[in-house]
Formats: structure tokens, sequence, C-alpha cells
DNA sequence: TTTTCAATTTGCGCCAGCGCAATTTTTATC
DNA sequence: GATAAAAATTGCGCTGGCGCAAATTGAAAA
């Protein structure tokens, strides 16, 4: 990727949002490339965290193992999101571990440069508050949802939430433009991937969504979806 | 409350570390003092979000209610922490209400004021980082526990982690400084009142802690209270 | 094409904890 | 001191969904 390319990688980030052109130069200039393979783990929960990391394509599950060995996915990443930024900005160890689902590349900088970059271009610094401030928003929201409703409207909430991030406009609906699978949603809606199953086959059966394993999601009918998420 | 004692408020403010005499001075200067009384609520949920307030002292919860009526309460605030700063500098509505749980003080600032202390003094953008970033980390704690834990262990981590926040050694052990029912330990927790009482009648019947109503919740046995948390 | 393995599905027994109902306790107000 | 109301407690029936077990499916590797 020469800088150019970069540059434009970057402009398309939150990140980046309203960054003038000397900032994006900056930043192209002083990142480096780390090519990601399916199932990489990019960094591991716990570990020190030296590197910030911008997706510039491919998608990357975001992965909080608990004292137990139980998983919770965190979130799922796209192009142009952050990863490990606020960790480093706090210099606290690493939260989760961003595990790779599918081929991709990334853009980092060390702990230094990506101070030095924000000290330089202090809309980088509002716009930090402002990603950090939207992944809190959505945490409320998935925490309000665990603590009051019942598995299958959180079910329906999390693929709506999976759509409203990356979702794809195709021939019979709304494709999830990346594998999910049942033990992943299971682990986003704190449940059991039986009852993902279970439900999942149910919706199907119904005609609201289609596709398993490789296969991407597709959701044929995405307002009921809406009205299973928002049912008393 | 004069310049010197705001000053004094705000140097004990997480969101001031590391500030300087000018900075602190200058905040001090543009804030205004709104005092609070048992119950009132600062602002709503939903509502534009035009200020943002620091408490100097006092207590607050921080509820979130749900489109079908129930109430998550996000976290327990006390002295020196920010109420509202991230909706203000997201230019968001607030995402949820703060109700005081005792009579108290902020000091507040209209979003333009904030802006242009956080755009004078770049150590307090760190600062908001510093914060939000530790809001996230808290929230995806919560999360996971509602997401893997039985409630009892549940009950057990959000005790400690209020002793952790708030607490105040006494003579019997340690005290959790402000009224705290065993309703609101259940929305905390992603549980019924009914299962926090039992829990609560179980742990004093045990030792483990005493206190119900206004008489506040004091932990005799914190490491029993650990070990119940960290559990399997 | 065959084999392997992970993902998905399905049956089913079990139980943690929800929620209804009733009672008791405590605090604030008059 | 009496009353009212909110908080706490307790009994108990019920059920959503967990988790075990087994079978099936689909994709990747050989």
């Amino acid at each position: 990727m020469d800088i150019d390319a970069r540059m434009s990688v970057l402009e398309r980030s939150p990140f980046f949002a309203s960054a003038d052109r000397d900032t994006l130069k900056h930043a192209a200039e002083t990142a480096s490339e780390l090519p990601i393979a399916k199932e990489d783990q990019i960094f591991r929960q716990g570990e020190e965290a030296s590197y910030s990391y911008l997706l510039a394509w491919g998608r990357v599950r975001l992965d909080q193992t608990t004292s137990d060995g139980r998983n919770v996915v965190i979130r799922y990443l796209g192009p142009g999101d952050l990863i490990g930024t606020v960790a480093v900005l706090r210099r606290k160890p690493y939260p989760a571990t961003p595990v790779a689902v599918e081929d991709g590349m990334t853009l980092f900088w060390s702990a230094e440069k990506k101070a030095m970059l924000i000290a330089a271009h202090p809309v980088l610094a509002t716009n930090a508050i402002e990603l950090t401030g939207s992944r809190l928003e959505e945490l409320q929201e998935r925490l309000r949802e665990v603590a009051t409703q019942r598995v299958e409207r959180r079910i329906a909430a999390t693929l709506l939430r999976q759509v409203r991030h990356a979702g794809r406009r195709v021939e019979e609906g709304v494709e999830i433009p990346f594998t999910l699978t049942r033990g992943e949603i299971a682990e986003l809606t704190a449940t059991t991937l039986h009852t993902v199953s279970r439900t999942l086959a149910a919706w199907e059966q119904e005609g609201i969504l289609s596709g398993k394993r490789a296969s991407h999601l597709v959701i044929t009918k995405p307002h009921r979806l809406v009205e299973i998420a928002e049912q008393e």
C-alpha cells in the first residue's frame, strides 16, 4: 500500500473524521502494515498494549474470555474500525483478543507514534472520545437487553445490530457480510448455541432469514425481525 | 463556593488529573453551581445534552429506562465524577437519568464552555478518553458477569465493585456509604429484588454483611464475599 | 472421491430464579 | 402515638432456557 492508498483507507475511518490532508498524510507516513489471516489473533487479552491498529479491510471479532474459560463476543469490527487504541491511550493491558474472521489488512502505530499523532492533531482526540462514547452506548444497550429481555428478542436485536453496522442489500434481503456461527451469536447474546440454533431454525422455517456456516446470514424479512426485537 | 473551594473540588476529580493551576482556575471560573436534593433528576434520559456536570459532593445513581418501562442502574457516581460529559462532547441526547441519592452539589458548564475548556487544555481530552475507557471496561466486565455467571456471584461482584469505588473502613468492616436498596442491587445485577433479598438475608444470617434501608450496607467479611464472587 | 471435523440440529430432563401473593418491618409524616 | 407507604421478607408454583446426549450436515483437507 502506498501513501495514497493508506490515506484513502484512513479518510474513511471515523477516527479520522474531519481530519485535514496533513493529518491523514502524517498518519499514513507513520503507519506500518500488518496483513492478517483468518483466525489470526492480532494480540491477546491481558497483554501489554504496545500497538494500536486500524482495520484497513477484513473483519475482526473482539473476544473477552472470563476467568472460568467462557467467551463473550464484545463486537465485530469492520474496515475503518480501531483496535486496541483505548488500551494504548490509557496505558492499560489489552482488554480483549481480536480474532480475524477473514483475511485482511491492518495499519498500526506504536503507542509513542499514536500519542504524537493525537497530540499534533487534536481532532483525533475528539474523535477518539466520540468513538469510545459510541462503544459505551452500545454496551449499555446490550446490558439493558440482557438484563430485561428474553432470548428471542435479544437474538433479533443482535442480528439487527450487525445489519446496521455492516449489512448489505442483496436480492433476497439484507446480508450480514461475514461468517456468523450459532456459537458466535450465542456469545454475543448471553445464551447457548442450542438456543440460538433452535431459534434460527424456527425463523428460517418462517422465512425470516436463511444461511448457516460459510454461507452468510441473509435476513429476508427484516421488518419481521424488527417486530420480534420490539415485542413485549 | 469561592474559586479556591471550587479548585479544591476540581483537583480531586480524575477529569482534572495532571491539570495545572491555570486549567483548574479556568475551569473554576467558568463553572456554575447547582445544588441537588435527594431524588432530584439532574436531567432526563433522551433530552438534548446541553450541560455537563461534575459532582462536588453527594451521590448520584445513573438510571437507564427501557422502552417497556424497566430500569437498569448503570452505576453510582460519587464526588469528582462527571455527569453528562460524553453526551455533551458527542452532541448526542443524554443516555441516562442521574438521580441524586442524597443531597449534594454539582458544578456545571454549558456545552460551549466545556468545549472551550477542553480545546484550551488538551490534558482534559486525554483524561476524558481515560475516563470513558474506564467506564467501557467496567461495562464489559458487567456484561461478562451477566452473560456467564449465576446471580449469587453477580451480587457479590456488584457489592465488591461498590466497595472498591466508595467503600469506607468502619469498625465492623467496610461500609458502602450510601443507601443501596435490594431493588437497586437487583437493577445493577440483572435479577429481581426477591432474589437479592433472599441472597442478602442468607449472607446476613452467615455474618457476611449487615444493613438495610437507611442503614448502609456494611460488609463484615469482605474475604468471604470475594470467595463467592470468584467461585465456579 | 473419501475422510475428518466442526457446526448445526433435535430430543428431553432439570432447575435457577422469576414473579405472584401475602406478611412483616421500618421510616417518615401528621 | 397513630397512620401510611415503601422496603424487605418469605412461601411457592411455574417455566424459559440450560446443558447433556445423540444424530445430522456441510465444508475443508487429503
